[in-house]
DNA sequence: TGATTACTTGAACGATAGTACAACTAGAAC
DNA sequence: GTTCTAGTTGTACTATCGTTCAAGTAATCA
């Protein structure tokens, strides 16, 4: 929000900033509506800006989606980064960052999951949405060197995910970690039948 | 396929047939193009009808939606409820049902996340989506009473699912059967850091 | 200063959307 | 046969879509 460094590039800055917000409003779009709801219309209205202000950043619809979608996968990056690199119990860190998909992160969390969605169609979305599953997978890489235990570390993050947002499942922290910590820890019976 | 009974009632036989293929166009439809390419029009193309027939048997998007929706968490719940009362290895059963989703399963998985994910902002859908979740921890009622085992498994499930629809991920029974063992059994150990 | 360039606007084009509706068909009931 | 009704069709209305474009503004540069 700072307005430094203003006067080296005033209108690449400026230009910047309206990207930024484009995107805010495309999350907020997504959010409320769904990613059915983004158009270039409805996008500039939330911006309030022009529907051709919109064209002249996005030229075409999927390149507002992927740039929306890239936004919300690297603050997901970021996030987990700062849990690997950071000092705490990373399975804990892992397990807040999910539970929050229930409060304060539910509309990123649910554009995240309505983007990757949209993914499976569109090549152009696949690769960006793969991040989120790599950094889950990069952290347990720091806790085990089973590649299922990661698997299944991915996968109860993935379906925790979604038990919170579709589900409305409980979303304690000490909750989800205890079943994170099943998921990556080998296991010592075999059930059979 | 067969045309017994039609003697009986034949308007209302020919129109739950028309129901059905409509169903089946509109899950093509959203198999291919999304649920977002799902409009009266492609489904009627698709079905090889008219648009106003199309209109005639589902008057709003919604209820076509809702109804495929339910149609294919229909065939979910019968295959889940036959590993449930089957003889055999239900966690295999499990395993075998999630590692379709890489083939001859694809189609419907596709629609039921795409569909799923929508539900999270259409009201109608929700109680249809949740129907999945709670075939799966039925299934893990029968092998577990831990109920965070039961979460755990039903999160390990749906991860999977989403790992091989979204990110390719392998799909061997005997893999995905190995994952889903991690999380419903207890473990012994409690990692720290 | 004028020239340049990024930014911004309003209007418009063709395409497609949901939905409504009056007319037509064909099988069932009498 | 006639009547009735579920099924079916073609057409059309209005709205919104993605996208384009010529014209206007304002910040920067020489």
């Amino acid at each position: 929000m700072n307005d430094e460094s203003e006067h080296i590039d005033g209108r690449k800055a400026r230009g910047n900033r309206r990207r930024a917000e484009i995107i805010d409003a495309t999350l907020a779009i997504v959010t409320r509506d769904g990613a059915a709801g983004v158009t270039h219309r409805t996008v500039a209205k939330q911006a309030g800006i022009t529907t051709s202000l919109s064209t002249y950043y996005f030229a075409t619809l999927d390149d507002l989606l992927v740039a929306a979608l890239s936004s919300v996968a690297d603050t997901y990056t970021t996030c987990i980064r700062q849990i690997i690199d950071g000092p705490g119990d990373k399975l804990r860190g892992l397990a807040e960052l999910i539970a929050e998909s229930a409060g304060p992160g539910r509309e990123r969390a649910l554009a995240e999951r309505e983007l990757s969605t949209l993914a499976a169609r569109r090549p152009a979305l696949a690769p960006v949405a793969r991040r989120w599953r790599e950094n889950i997978a990069e952290l347990a890489a720091t806790l085990t060197d089973d590649p299922e235990a990661i698997a299944a570390l991915v996968a109860a993050s993935d379906g925790l995910c979604t038990a919170i947002l579709i589900d409305n499942a409980p979303a304690d922290t000490d909750y989800v970690r205890r079943i994170l910590t099943r998921a990556i820890h080998a296991h010592r019976d075999t059930v059979v039948s």
